[in-house]
RNA sequence: GCCGAUGUAGCUCAGUGGUAGAGCACUUCCUUGGUAAGGAAGAGGUCAUGGGUUCAAGUCCCAUCAUUGGCUCCA
């Protein structure tokens, strides 16, 4: 007999070699029937395999990341046999779960593939999954992993079996389809209710660009339909709240094929919304002393030789800007830290100047692959909210901290909950990429790592993400459709001062060379209104949104009127209108609500004679009457709450 | 940059090789109203651009540009 401990804690015992589906249906029959998977020891199995010695044991259904993933993966084991069903002779490469659905690799040879398949597939899919073919697990040795795949014609498949070790090769087999796999797998096709592919792509073989592109089938299934129907809708639901569509419907900001791909231009509002942001962020810094500096957007070749950006970057961006006369050289300005060094070296500086910390709401250009230009969120013209500290080496880990307080201020300020904070350091097997001495590395390294552990921000660790001169810590949030996008950026830089000879005169009255924090709450305005536009759905915070009330009168004769209230309410921190259409009361409200206009003020007869506004509110209704000055006073209030 | 999809009025989109369409928005007129769309008329188009096939192309073919889903990239 042998123990087996669940999550709860609870031991059972049963026979040695007993499986997690036996041991389910020991618990009850309906279990039985929803375990795909199961986690022993930490290690996902199949349901189906015998556990020899005691463990810690999960049973994993739909309603687990683990399960989900376990199902997406068989799913794609069972596209990939639909699809050699219906295109003998393909190729595969891999097919894993992700994070939501399962894609699978395919070299079509010479055959034509699109979207317009995917019916057929999904059709086959479904009579395949009818079948309940078993997923059946085999060990096999290299030299028949090798004879299997050499007469199948498979070549991606030798590819990877080339980099496996023998004696750790398994196949599963599903119906008529074998494949290279590690598994695990659900225990039959049976299980798979539901399915839809969604898109088609390229990928490069093994996300390698010089080699071969794959056609990547991008697909979902469910355990039930109903999933599948809900899922759908929330998509449909998460388009709706999609920053290019809703920027064009609330007339934020436009792109034109003239002025050039990745370039935004702001409209009115748009623009207002940036001005509230940028307005907000420099008072918080103004508390933090900052100061505000401003430099030019191009600059000469030489800084950027000396930044060490021409070398790593120049093929790859805007080529540079000539002077007629004399030949000089001058690049779009790629980020603004190169500038800021220069201010810092404009006059000698004391250890008791330090920390000085320079500010700029600064635009910068940089050529993005017109591939992945994406709305507002990947462009090839942005302002950063950058900034830029310099201080001793025993003041990082403090700066840093402070830091780290005013994204917290920022995220809190506008209501981004679900953030992650990632610390990116350097690839240990790649050190040719980076600049900079091993000693200046793991000196930044580290104090990125107290600095977050001290503030008790949660953190995951990437290796080889850091930027080419120093280690970040990133702030990401995700965007309506799940993608996670980088906001906030606070990033140690040991290199640029030694490149740019930044000195101090310490109180030992040597020279010493300073820190610098580059660092940018929002991460870049582009980014952060696409992603608060996805956050609130369009629906921005009262003191953010461009116009925060509307004056709606009932009729021509109440004009007067409501120009009274408008310019009684109008003030610097509070933006009002007035629609003075020829339309009835209930056409302006309408009209009001789909623009999420927070406050519409209604007046009428009643209303001027009584000095009074009726207020509604955005997607509440109406909320009563109150005089000109109550609804400016609690507009207020709300404002600065 | 690469693979796929898309491109028709300001917006959202129909359009089956044979005279270019709808709804919304816009302009004018009627209407002067009470909490999510009042009525009528009008104007608005080089069907992304350039080639080709055809008696005839928005429609079929090719190229280019842009948008878009991915891949690669992201100082």
């Amino acid at each position: 007999m042998i123990n087996i401990t669940f999550p709860d804690g609870a031991v059972r015992q049963y026979e040695q070699g007993v499986s997690a589906h036996q041991i389910a249906l020991s618990i009850s029959e309906g279990l039985a029937r929803n375990v795909l998977a199961a986690e022993v020891d930490g290690r996902v199995i199949d349901s189906n395999r015998p556990i020899e010695s005691d463990a810690i044991v999960k049973l994993l259904t739909w309603s687990d990341l683990e399960g989900k993933a376990t199902f997406w993966h068989s799913s794609a084991h069972l596209l990939a046999e639909a699809l050699e069903a219906l295109y003998p002779g393909i190729q595969f490469g891999i097919g894993p779960a992700v994070e939501t659905g399962f894609y699978y690799d395919v070299d079509f040879g010479d055959r034509e593939f699109s979207s317009d398949d995917f019916k057929q597939i999904e059709d086959k899919i479904l009579e395949l999954a009818k079948s309940k073919s078993e997923y059946v697990r085999q060990a096999v040795s290299k030299a028949d992993a090798i004879t299997y795949f050499t007469e199948k014609g498979d070549d991606y498949k030798l590819d990877l079996i080339k980099d496996l070790k023998d004696g750790s090769i398994t196949f599963y087999t599903q119906g008529n389809f074998t494949d290279l796999c590690r598994g695990p797998h659900i225990p039959n096709t049976g299980f798979i209710k539901a399915v839809k592919l969604m898109n088609v792509a390229g990928a490069y073989w093994r996300g390698d660009e010089s080699r071969k592109q794959l056609t990547r089938i991008y697909g979902v299934t469910f355990p039930k339909q109903s999933e599948l129907a809900d899922y759908l809708k929330m998509l449909e639901e998460a388009k709706k709240r999609d920053h290019r569509k809703l920027g064009k419907e609330l007339e934020l900001f436009t792109f034109s094929e003239k002025v050039g791909m990745g370039l935004p231009l702001w409209l009115p509002k748009g623009a207002a919304l940036r001005e509230k942001l940028i307005d907000f962020l420099q008072r918080a810094q103004a508390k933090s002393g900052y100061e505000q500096v401003a430099t030019p957007h191009i600059g000469h070749k030489n800084l950027y030789i000396t930044s060490g950006h021409y070398e790593k970057y120049g093929a790859d961006s805007f080529q540079p800007i000539k002077t007629p006369q004399e030949g000089e050289e001058f690049f779009l300005k790629p980020m603004n830290c190169p500038h800021h060094c220069e201010i810092y070296k404009s006059k000698p500086r004391s250890y008791k100047d330090l920390p000085v910390r320079y500010a700029e709401f600064g635009t910068v250009y940089r050529y993005e692959q017109s591939g992945e230009l994406h709305g507002l969120t990947r462009v090839r013209g942005f302002t950063q909210d950058d900034a830029h500290l310099f201080c001793r080496p025993d003041q990082v880990k403090e700066e840093f901290k402070k830091v780290i307080d005013l994204v917290l201020y920022v995220f809190n300020a506008l209501g981004f909950e679900n953030y992650t904070a990632q610390i990116s350091l350097r690839d240990p097997k790649n050190k040719a990429k980076y600049i900079g001495s091993d000693e200046n590395w793991r000196l930044a390294e580290s104090a990125i790592m107290e600095a977050a552990e001290e503030k008790n921000l949660s953190t995951v660790v990437e290796l080889g993400e850091a930027a080419f001169y120093g280690p970040k810590l990133d702030f990401m949030v995700k965007d309506a459709l799940g993608r996670k996008w980088q906001l906030g950026t606070i990033q140690v830089d040991y290199n640029l001062p030694e490149r740019f000879e930044l000195e101090y005169t310490g109180n030992d009255n040597l020279k010493h060379r300073p820190v610098m924090i580059h660092r940018a709450p929002f991460g870049s305005l582009e980014r952060f209104i696409a992603v608060l536009i996805e956050h609130c759905a369009g629906e921005f915070p009262l003191w953010l949104t461009p116009e925060q009330f509307i004056v709606l009168p009932i009729s021509e004769k109440y004009e007067d009127y409501a120009k009274k209230v408008l310019e009684s309410i109008n003030n610097t921190d509070i933006r009002g209108l007035i629609d003075s259409r020829d339309e009835k009361i209930g056409r302006k409200i309408r009209d009001a609500e789909v623009k999420k206009i927070p406050y519409m003020l209604v007046v009428g007869e009643k209303e001027m004679n009584d000095g009074i506004v009726s207020v509604r509110k955005h997607g509440q209704g109406d909320v009563g009457s109150m005089t000109i000055e109550e609804f400016s006073d609690q507009l207020i209030k709300e404002i600065t709450v």
